[in-house]
DNA sequence: CCCTTGACTATCT
DNA sequence: GAGATAGCCAAGG
């Protein structure tokens, strides 16, 4: 195993396991916060590569969607449990509990 | 080395 | 807003 991998991984899985129950972070969030920028990509390969379980269904898309094929395994796995989080979904976006400006960014997000 | 591959992202049309 | 495009970057062949 690579120097990198050893220290980067900790570094994403210690990011990972710290977003709350029924929220979510960007593949790029986590990277960023984890102190590597612009390693959006390599995030996945480092929570598969833990050993021990990690909330992996708690980090999307930088547009909320997730990152798997619609209806694939996993796509259903991650949101079959963002849902029992209490987290929802609309138009195939996660919407979460976190406290938005107003109704309208909470229903239709942010943007649009 | 060069090329391809991703559980990605930002920025155009 | 859906595509296309271009960056991104470690790994593996």
């Amino acid at each position: 195993m690579s120097m990198f991998q050893a220290t980067f991984d900790e570094a994403i899985w210690h990011i990972v396991m710290s977003i709350p129950r029924g929220q979510v972070m960007s593949y790029g969030e986590v990277a960023k916060a984890a102190g590597y920028p612009r390693h959006a990509r390599m995030v996945s390969k480092a929570m598969s590569r833990s050993e021990q379980p990690l909330p992996w269904h708690r980090v999307v898309k930088a547009n909320r969607h997730l990152a798997f094929p619609e209806n694939s395994s996993l796509y259903n796995t991650q949101k079959q449990r963002l849902l029992e989080e209490g987290a929802a979904f609309l138009n195939g976006k996660v919407i979460t509990d976190h406290v938005e400006e107003d109704l309208d960014a909470l229903i239709w997000g942010p943007e649009s």
